[in-house]
DNA sequence: ATGAAAGCGCTAACAT
DNA sequence: ATGTTAGCGCTTTCAT
């Protein structure tokens, strides 16, 4: 097995908790002690058992990032932005995805109970299940919620201005000459979704447009949603517009337009919320509410830390908000 | 705290040992106390230690996957394949980023010998320092590559057919008539890129074309990369086909291209590995090779948890390989 | 079938 | 400034 502080101990005529000491750098044990120790422990190469240290210390150095996936642009930018703070405080952290399944995501909380992570970053995973268990996480260490969170559950999070960004999209289209927009949404439980909505239908009235059901279309399944639009913009009477209110919506949205010889934007204009890089690239060039990703994970991993370092709630949860930006090209010129 | 084995013991009037076996599903535990253990451990929603327990059995229940990013399709799928093999057999997956950054690697790998995974996957980064990290950590741990590796550390590997996919796209370009084809590589230390670039050139000698030094284009620092593709597009004689070896340089010479208003595929066709689902939807879609992402990190895990299951090294390294797929847009019509 | 005891590697009171 | 001791929560001999 490998070194062990006990080792250099015998080895060095010392106690272990002097080594122990002497390691952390401490000021109760003098400079020689401590050089002798250090040069010591470096040339045989100690690694300290990062186990047995989180079980007597009870703290683990990890944060946990739970997500549903890591194929969406957004996440894979807000990863990075979360990993910059945590590696500057000497945090690890460990990614747990969810494949927004509610079920996984239960299990992935559970398990943090077993404390291998000393607080949760977390985005939630759509469905109607029920919040207890994140509930009974968050009563057990800090929670901070980014971009999806759930209202019922008390905790701090940092979102961006949703209703503010679909009231820009669908005021862009309507600019455009648009008629009749359509809303494709997902879980209309999720937050984000409703104030998106909201600001979609705050445009629709402030210009004058009624809200009409069928405009607002549910495209919850990933297995029918392809079915669902193609139904949408086949029908007698189709939308010229399209707000899509989550960036795997938008690329159907393309991706059935495509499929239908249907043009972007001469036939239906888009704008979708997406963090992709790519957009530009797209057929035709993607207009974009884009988020402040990495800006937000930084935020919420610093929230996170703060609660970590204060180890005392806020009585009130903290809330940040940071805008998004609408990027316009060609599919709303 | 937390519901200990102790309490739960005490409670019952029971020895922590009896408690501890009982919990295993241990047959020297009668059925009675088996159940009344469970049970009871269940109502007082008993979550173990996982770090009492790793420091005492001396595995931790983990898997580390170590890759450049998340952002690149590849990953991205790779990590489901990955994941999708760890929960059946009951594992972890921690993701570690190292952003191609050599010193990060060098710190998440030497991180790993403190005990937090049982055994590693990796795909490294690019740069020309030592592996003297790498091989010290698989001499401590089974270690599997995939994608990419490096051909002097002993390990096993999961690769594609690299060889055959770089002869394939360049085969493709020349079918459809392209003259002179441009090869953009990152790191030529890199096994991957030095087999792709092998098929490349088998590919021009198969059809009686020489191999040009300066049709090989070092892409390898991301800073520069925009204005080096710049140069080659612009200048008198410019490829009319590219290979591009990674995905990051395929969405670059698009970007290019777009900038310099050059016809994909008129002025130039391209070429590129990529697992992006939305190929299909860039302008114009893209050709791409597509690798087996999902599969490969399936492999991946399959052969690391056979060698976690065998706790002993194979004495010829395990190699796999898939094949990758030629996928025909309108980039190379 | 159950229990007592030791110990994984480390840290933190509490002596000295 | 250094050492002694106890113990984090669990598993695993080794008794009984």
């Amino acid at each position: 097995m490998g070194i062990t502080i006990k080792k250099i101990a015998s080895e060095l005529k010392l106690a272990v908790s002097t080594v122990s000491k002497a390691l952390a750098g401490s000021h109760e044990i003098s400079p020689e002690t401590r050089q002798r120790v250090v040069e010591y422990a470096r040339s045989v190469d100690y690694i300290p058992n990062a186990y047995a240290s989180s079980l007597r210390k009870r703290t683990t150095g990890n944060i946990g990032v739970v997500l549903p996936e890591v194929a969406d642009s957004f996440f894979s930018d807000a990863i990075n932005g979360i990993e910059s703070v945590a590696r500057q405080k000497g945090y690890h952290v460990i990614i747990y995805l969810t494949h927004d399944d509610q079920q996984k995501e239960q299990a992935i909380l559970n398990d943090f109970r077993s404390g291998r992570v000393d607080g949760v970053l977390m985005s939630v995973s759509l469905g109607d299940g029920s919040h207890t268990h994140i509930e009974e996480m968050a009563a057990q260490k800090p929670l901070v919620f980014f971009d999806r969170a759930w209202q019922d559950v008390t905790a701090a999070r940092v979102l961006t201005d949703d209703v503010e960004s679909g009231y820009n999209a669908t005021h862009h289209l309507l600019e455009k000459g648009c008629r009749r927009i359509g809303f494709l949404s997902v879980h209309k439980n999720l937050n984000i979704i409703q104030q998106r909505l909201q600001g979609y239908k705050n445009a629709l009235a402030d210009h004058g447009r009624p809200v009409r059901d069928e405009d607002i279309i549910d495209c919850t399944h990933p297995d029918t949603n392809y079915d669902t639009l193609k139904t949408l913009l086949t029908n007698p009477n189709p939308p010229d517009g399209l707000v899509c209110s989550v960036e795997s919506l938008t690329l159907l949205a393309y991706r059935v337009c495509h499929a239908l010889n249907l043009a972007i934007p001469n036939a239906v204009r888009v704008v979708g919320f997406s963090n992709l890089g790519i957009a530009a690239l797209l057929n035709p060039p993607l207009t974009t509410i884009t988020q402040p990703a990495f800006a937000m994970g930084q935020a919420a991993a610093t929230l996170l830390f703060n609660a970590l370092e204060r180890r005392t709630k806020a009585d009130v949860p903290e809330l940040k908000i940071l805008p998004s930006v609408l990027h316009e090209r060609a599919s709303t010129q």
